[in-house]
DNA sequence: CATTGCTGTTAGTATATGCTAATTTCAACC
DNA sequence: GGTTGAAATTAGCATATACTAACAGCAATG
């Protein structure tokens, strides 16, 4: 368990987060994700095989080792635990933590995450809803996308391609589409290929590239807003 | 103020502490505190040059310019906040947050500084004693050299020389040889070169080039142990 | 004054990371 | 089956950071 570079960092938890939203890892993504050109992520990749930290398939995809996946599990942690700290420790906003815990991600020694978590109480999702390694959504999450009209739902996480966007982000934030806060599930309009909701803050409107992204728990009639302030 | 890489900050957080210290600034110097190679040093002040951070003298001394300062500050002033947070708030050592808080002095955005300054209180001294930029250690301020046997002195500050060797700063920190706490010289002896100190804790000896990097206050002798508990 | 030795500098390499332009590969589609 | 288009790859370059070996410059010292 060598130290790497930031850049290896990335590329392993990029890889990490493909994994983990189910889409197929190969190089052309991760060039669009790191916003480098494909060559580059081409040469990086051989590197990275060479490490011993990722396998290409004949197919073409990118597979973690078991090192790899390791190291970025240990990266996705430190990334969660800096947002959770960075929101709610500094009060810095949870539609913005994002990009600071991108830095710090990498520049944390074992003793300071371990001693961070600790003083953060161990907590086993990040401000976006995002469970740390080991750690899974419940089992009836479904996506926003899936969600029918008339359920109502609570946000458990905003993906985290979404988080890569400050403005949409921010957006989310004002129509309290956040983690904890439920929505009712107005309509699917397949013309505007848009969501609305329905919130005590008031209604919103999702397109379905956005819904897709969007991790949601049914709540039954009955329990409805039972914890909500 | 652009972002500079990782290397170029620790050459100005280097040179901005030889400043500090009242050391020379030449490449040779920056050669031995950075483990690196001449060439290697020579090559990157070039390009610090070219960039406009630093000026090199008529007789080869480095000098940081206004732009170089002022980043190097800034880099100071992440370092010393960031030791102050690991042990202050994380509970790490004081004697080891140095080697954390070198990463972590890479990777702090404007608003992460701000919100940790706040959080901490904006803290005027790191762990060691080290002022933060704009800061000054006490006029009254001598090296523990400079004090004579049947002083009581209050530590002020540890140099930060001697924060790179951990084994180092353990064996202070077991002697109580730490910010705020009051040892009195017994005796400065030429054939040893090292000065003896006796403390509540006990007595301990340290070797002249140590106690040159260790910054005390005198204590008038009805004041002693006045604020100790 | 000449030698010694530290300091600085040049030359020559190496690696990681990045790019554009051009070419190859391969599957999917007509 | 041949064409097309996306994806992968190669070629050629550039920059930052690192090294060793060799050499130059200059001050202190005998």
């Amino acid at each position: 368990m060598t130290e790497h570079s930031k850049v290896i960092e990335e590329y392993l938890l990029t890889l990490y987060k493909l994994n983990r939203a189910g889409e197929p890892a190969k190089a052309v993504t991760l060039a669009n994700r790191l916003e480098t050109s494909p060559p580059t992520v081409h040469a990086t990749i051989l590197r990275m095989q060479r490490d011993g930290l990722v396998n290409v398939t004949k197919t073409k995809e990118l597979a973690l080792t078991k090192e790899g996946q390791s190291i970025a599990e240990d990266i996705a942690y430190r990334h969660n635990l800096s947002e959770y700290f960075l929101c709610n420790t500094l009060g810095i906003p949870w539609y913005e933590v994002h990009q600071h815990a991108h830095l710090l991600e990498h520049a944390m020694t074992p003793i300071v995450v371990e001693k961070l978590a600790e003083f953060l109480g161990k907590p086993e999702f990040c401000p976006h809803g995002t469970p740390m390694p080991g750690t899974e959504l419940p089992e009836n999450t479904i996506t926003l996308m899936e969600a029918q009209p008339g359920m109502t739902v609570e946000v458990a996480m905003i993906g985290e391609v979404l988080e890569d966007s400050v403005d949409l982000m921010k957006i989310l934030h004002e129509h309290k589409v956040m983690p904890g806060k439920q929505h009712k599930v107005i309509e699917k309009t397949e013309v505007m290929r848009s969501i609305s909701l329905e919130s005590k803050e008031g209604p919103s409107s999702l397109p379905f590239h956005v819904a897709e992204k969007i991790f949601v728990i049914e709540i039954p009639k009955d329990k409805k807003r039972s914890i909500q302030p």
